[in-house]
DNA sequence: CTCGATCCCTGGACGC
DNA sequence: TGCGTCCAGGGATCGA
């Protein structure tokens, strides 16, 4: 469940294990939750992994700038300025999805199931990519498209103002849920953590959010972060199968108030704690600590759905 | 603009 | 033991 904890626990661990190496080849098995399988093929062999960075949910896996023998100049303009190389940011996006983890392993290592993607490493080691269900996401990007993709997405919740805060949330007709899960809005905050902080802020999670007062949008941000940097100390949510760069869970969900507790008794008041549907994503809450909104429409019990699927594999772009 | 519905995908839980 | 069904949810997309 990698929301920004997670995120951020397996970028600490890649940038304390993988940074500064050498990607000496890349090897492609299932290729449908990457953008351009080419350009990945064709750009990573040979870079320097600089550093990785979190942005939002995803992983920034920073490249430097190729090593270019450089060109004699032909005639030699006195008046010239030095040529300097145009700096051109790379980087190599990974969004772990639901099932996505990136770790290095020592080639003797046998692969696990669902490995889709292999960089080898100049110190001999593979950094790996497994995704079960391949909900997640990788791109190689470089100069304006990088940042156009970056742009996409909104504040940080760990450095958001709370004028920025409300500037946000306050005007729009969206549930609140909905706007917390808006990587529009702010990046990195998945179902987890928008219903903790919900509940720790005595927020119903159907409430529009032109109609959080002040004082709700403020205690939201502050009690948001908190949770986030709590998480980020504990090395993430463990809920179901997620581990760090270096395979240990994470222990925040010791810490879980109303996340997968419905049924069980509130730690505030006692009543029982519900599961809703907003947002089209379950959401838990406590209906006395956090009052509904007016009106009939907001208490939807959540469907039982059956669909049904058939598709074949895929093995191009998305 | 915002909504729900639908799809993607697989493993795990559960009922029989 | 095995099979069918449901469910988890981040994100894209579509029509209302």
């Amino acid at each position: 469940m990698p929301e920004l904890p997670e995120v951020e626990t397996v970028a600490r661990g890649l940038q304390a294990a993988v940074a500064g190496r050498r990607i000496l080849s890349v090897t492609l098995r299932k290729t449908d939750f990457i953008d351009d399988p080419a350009a990945i093929e064709r750009e990573l062999p040979g870079r320097h992994i600089v550093r990785i960075e979190r942005f939002g949910k995803f992983m920034l896996l920073r490249l430097a700038e190729r090593v270019s023998v450089p060109a004699p100049a032909p005639v030699a303009v006195e008046s010239a300025p030095a040529r300097v190389p145009a700096r051109v940011s790379e980087a190599l996006l990974v969004h772990l999805g639901m099932t996505g983890h990136l770790a290095p392993h020592l080639p003797e290592q046998p692969l696990a199931k669902h490995t889709h993607v292999t960089f080898t490493l100049d110190d001999g080691r593979e950094l790996r990519y497994t995704d079960a269900r391949r909900f997640g996401r990788m791109a190689y990007l470089a100069g304006p498209a990088l940042n156009a993709e970056l742009e996409r997405f909104g504040a940080d919740p760990l450095h958001i103002s709370a004028q920025e805060f409300a500037r946000r949330m306050h005007p729009s007709k969206a549930r609140i849920k909905a706007l917390l899960l808006d990587q529009r809005v702010l990046r990195g905050v998945g179902n987890i953590y928008a219903d903790e902080s919900l509940w720790t802020a005595k927020i119903h999670p159907a409430k529009i959010g032109r109609r959080l007062t002040a004082t709700e949008l403020e205690a939201l941000r502050k009690e948001l972060r908190k949770i986030l940097l709590k998480a980020i100390e504990l090395r993430g949510s463990s809920i179901s199968d997620f581990v760090d760069a270096g395979g240990v869970p994470g222990d925040y969900q010791q810490h879980h108030k109303v996340y997968g507790r419905a049924g069980q008794a509130c730690l505030r008041c006692g009543a029982k704690i519900k599961r809703i549907l907003v947002a089209g994503r379950s959401s838990h809450f406590c209906p006395n600590c956090q009052p509904a909104p007016r009106g009939p429409h907001h208490l939807r019990p959540r469907r039982s759905k059956k669909t049904k699927r058939n598709r074949p594999n895929a093995t191009s772009k998305r």
